[in-house]
RNA sequence: GGCUCCAUAGCUCAGUCGGUAGAGCAGAGGACUGAAAAUCCUUGUGUCACUGGUUCAAUUCCCGUUGGAGCCA
C-alpha cells in the first residue's frame, strides 16, 4: 500500500507521516524537492532523528547542496524505492508535486542531452516563434523563457495521455488560509530563533552557491542578508512572504493536477487528525476489494 | 497662539487645468513532464477624511472642522 501526504507547507505533513508510519509499520519516503540535500535542515522543516522514532526513512540527505538534483533524479530514486519495498507499506510525504506526480505517473524522461543551448540572443517573442514552429500545439506563455528554452533542447517526445502506474491513496492536509499563514509566520520566527542563521551562514562562508540554495525560502533571502543587500527584518519578510505564496502555488497544484482526498486538519487535537485519517484509508482499502 | 503642507484601494503613493479615479506591493484565481521552495499568466469601485459654499456638475476650487507633519513665536 502506498500512502500519499500531501498539503501546503507547515500544515503538519510530517507529524501525520510518522503517526501513520507507526500505525501501518511503513517507511517513510522524502518528496519534498529541498529535503533531499544535506545539511539544508532548520530552513527545509526537515524532520529529525528524534521525530522520525526509529522509522526508516528514505530520500532525506541523499545529495550535497551543490549538487543539482533534479525531477528526473527523483523520479529513478523514488521508483527504485517504491520496487524494493514491494509488499510494505510506504508513506510518500511532502509538498513537491511534480515529484510526487513524476514518481506515480507515466512521466517519461528521455536521457539528458549535454548540448543544451541557452538561447541568451534571442528575445522572448523570438524563443516563443521558434517553439510554436516546433510544435503547433505547445501552449507555453511567451513570458516563460525558462520553460520554452527547455521546451526547444527537449527531443521530441509525443505526450502521452496523463495516468497514474501505482495505486495510491492520497490524502492532504488542509486549514484555513487565515490559520495556515499564522503557521507559516509563527514557523519562520521559530526557524530564525533556531538555528538558521548559523545553518546558513555556513553555507554562505563556504560560498556555496547552487540551485539548491537560490531556490530554497529561508536561504535565498539569508544568502542576500549576509552579501548586506538587505536587512535581517527584511530576510524574514520575505521568507514569510515567499513561504505564503509558496503554499498557495501548493494549493493549485494538488486541487487541479491530482486527485486528492481533503482533511481538514484540528491542530488543537492532532489525534483528530490522525484518526480521520486512519478512517479515510480504511474506507478506500476497503473500496479496492 | 500664527503660518505652511498632507489626508485617494488592506499598505505605499500617482492623478483628475471641475465631468465620481490608477500604479506597485499585499490579497485572490490559474498554468505546470529535467531549476518546481522554481518559472510564468490573470485579477484593482474605493464614503478620493468630515461639514458647508460656489457650480448644470466637486474627489478636484473656496470657508470651516478633525487628525498628522513641519516652520515661526
Amino acid at each position: 500500500m502506498i500512502i500519499c501526504i500531501v498539503g501546503p507547507t507547515a500544515v503538519g505533513k510530517t507529524k501525520l507521516s510518522i503517526e501513520l508510519a507507526k500505525k501501518y509499520k511503513a517507511i517513510v519516503v522524502n518528496c519534498d524537492s529541498t529535503q533531499v540535500y544535506k545539511g539544508m535542515n532548520v530552513g527545509t522543516a526537515k524532520v529529525t532523528e528524534e521525530e522520525k522514532e526509529g522509522i526508516p526513512h528514505y530520500l532525506f540527505d541523499i545529495v550535497d547542496p551543490d549538487y543539482n538534483y533534479t525531477v528526473y533524479d527523483y523520479q529513478q530514486d523514488a521508483r527504485k524505492i517504491i520496487e524494493e519495498n514491494k509488499g510494505r507499506n510506504i508513506i510518500l510525504v511532502g509538498g513537491t508535486g511534480l515529484y510526487l506526480k513524476a514518481a506515480l505517473y507515466n512521466y517519461e524522461f528521455s536521457e539528458e542531452t549535454n548540448e543544451n543551448q541557452e538561447y541568451n540572443e534571442l528575445s522572448n517573442e523570438e524563443l516563443y516563434a521558434l517553439a510554436l514552429k516546433k510544435d503547433s500545439n505547445m501552449n507555453i506563455h511567451q513570458n516563460n523563457r525558462k520553460r520554452l528554452i527547455r521546451f526547444l533542447n527537449k527531443e521530441n517526445i509525443k505526450q502521452a495521455e496523463c495516468y497514474p502506474i501505482y495505486d495510491a491513496i492520497y490524502i492532504g492536509l488542509t486549514t484555513d488560509r487565515k490559520t495556515l499563514y499564522d503557521r507559516i509566520n509563527e514557523r519562520a520566527d521559530i526557524m530564525f530563533k533556531s538555528r538558521l542563521l548559523e545553518e546558513v551562514k555556513e553555507f554562505h562562508d563556504k560560498k556555496v552557491d547552487s540551485k539548491a540554495i537560490n531556490t530554497a525560502i529561508g536561504y535565498k533571502e539569508l544568502y542576500k542578508y549576509f552579501s548586506h543587500e538587505i536587512s535581517l527584518e527584511e530576510a524574514i519578510d520575505l521568507v514569510k512572504k515567499n513561504s505564503r505564496h509558496y503554499a498557495k502555488r501548493q494549493y493549485t497544484w494538488f486541487k487541479n493536477q491530482m486527485d486528492i482526498d481533503w482533511l481538514e486538519v484540528d491542530f488543537n487535537n492532532f489525534d483528530n487528525t490522525i484518526n480521520k485519517a486512519i478512517e479515510l484509508i480504511e474506507q478506500k482499502t476497503n473500496e479496492n476489494k
